[in-house]
DNA sequence: CAGTTTTGCTACAGTTTTGTGACGCAATCC
DNA sequence: GGATTGCGTCACAAAACTGTAGCAAAACTG
């Protein structure tokens, strides 16, 4: 039933760093998928689609840096956060500049509660549409300075909970969500509603999003939750 | 007095941080200046009055948010826009409301590529209209220089207030004002106003913008607040 | 195909949020 | 000094939105 555990993809080609890493991520309820050289790397990224990928600096054949690039450049993996790591002579400005697209950087040797820490943090924040942002996917948009939502140029009538619940999902077109993590995202963090309410403000974003010969673009993923999603 | 490059002052006591965020902000073609403690903090922004300051919650002697409630409760320093930089731990409700006067805030670790960005999109957001200027939305026109506010070329007869708050609107228009924003911008800062009275001020100024066939020109953001807004 | 699980959706009672007139108080004007 | 103007708060009504229950429909299972 709990489906809700985030995915970390990890890079890196030392063996035993790759085991402490996924050890201790496995420890923490992520679900840990691995690899040991940069075209590996990628193609589980474009697989897999995880919501971290933890990146080695140093490797083997492809550079981290190149990874980071490819990755950076495809439309699929662009939105995953990635996390570089770096050994202390390599701390150049290129990786300070974050001049190669990664998200963040730790230093080796780093301390595995602040990778942690670092990691969570940075999951937490991918999802969230930046305040101040205008966002477009397909014929929607949400504007968020203005507080404002349009589907194919016509604005939108939402109320706030399908505000937050638009921009959640905008904030990752073609995820999927359980209802736990739209409860987490889009509700007070302190109150205890029930998982089915989420369907019910599901359906009023749909009406509200509702246009004329115009496809539903939320799709619900039986036993998982929904995604925004308007391929196909 | 506004130039090409904007100006980051920085306040951090960590030598480290302050290092990282100084060398990035200056990659980016930020002008940065850079405080050590609370005192020095206050002094700078008073004396170079730049664009954005980033605050760290915790410093030695004059704390975060101490410096950030004297900036707010200068004129002079009042307007600048202040992100506030706070440990995990201390991320509560008082740092989330940001009753403390900041106009947004970034839990560490963060990542360097997001403060970035949060940084531009907060300087992008504010520009309040400058003294002197003549400021025209649609067919209102604010003119400062005279004290005087037209909706469609006929004088308007607005209190104080309401012509404070009618020139911060003016600033952006369609921007989200939560009525904490507007309590910060319209209000003197030692004054503790119930967030109501908002409500009754812009029902005022509503009274006052009104016009035979015209339309209301604030639109009520429920949940969030108001803005000026003529469109749709 | 019958049984089971999961989702869609409507109705509704309850709650939260907003609009606004009334009122008392203070400052300002004449 | 008396009148006027503007202010902040309150209280109440109206409006908007919310969560849950319950049932029908749909999707799976074997």
């Amino acid at each position: 039933m709990k489906h809700s555990e985030p995915t970390v993809l990890i890079v890196e080609d030392e063996a035993a760093q790759l085991e402490l890493l996924k050890f201790n991520f496995q420890k923490q309820d992520f679900r840990t998928l691995v690899a040991e050289d940069g075209e590996e790397g990628l193609l589980l990224a474009q697989e897999y689609h995880p919501d971290l990928i933890i990146l080695d600096w140093m490797l083997p054949e492809l550079s981290g840096i190149e990874v980071c690039r490819q990755l950076k450049r495809n439309d699929k993996t662009r939105e995953i956060p990635i996390l570089m790591l770096t050994a202390r002579g390599e701390e150049n400005d290129k990786v300070r500049g974050l001049d190669t697209g990664a998200d963040d950087y730790v230093v080796k040797p780093y301390s595995v509660k602040e990778l942690l820490a670092r990691a969570r943090a940075m999951i937490r924040r991918s999802n969230p549409v930046r305040s101040g942002e205008v966002v477009t996917y397909a014929d929607i948009t949400i504007d968020t300075e203005q507080h404002k939502a349009y589907r194919d140029g016509t604005l939108l009538k939402l109320g706030p909970t399908e505000y937050r619940l638009l921009s959640v999902f905008m904030g990752r077109p073609g995820r999927v969500w359980s209802r736990d993590q739209l409860l987490e995202r889009v509700w007070p963090h302190d109150l205890d509603i029930d998982l089915r309410t989420v369907d019910v403000h599901v359906g009023r974003l749909r009406k509200a999003l509702k246009q004329p010969d115009k496809r539903d673009p939320i799709r619900t993923i039986r036993a998982a939750g929904y995604s925004l999603d308007l391929e196909d």
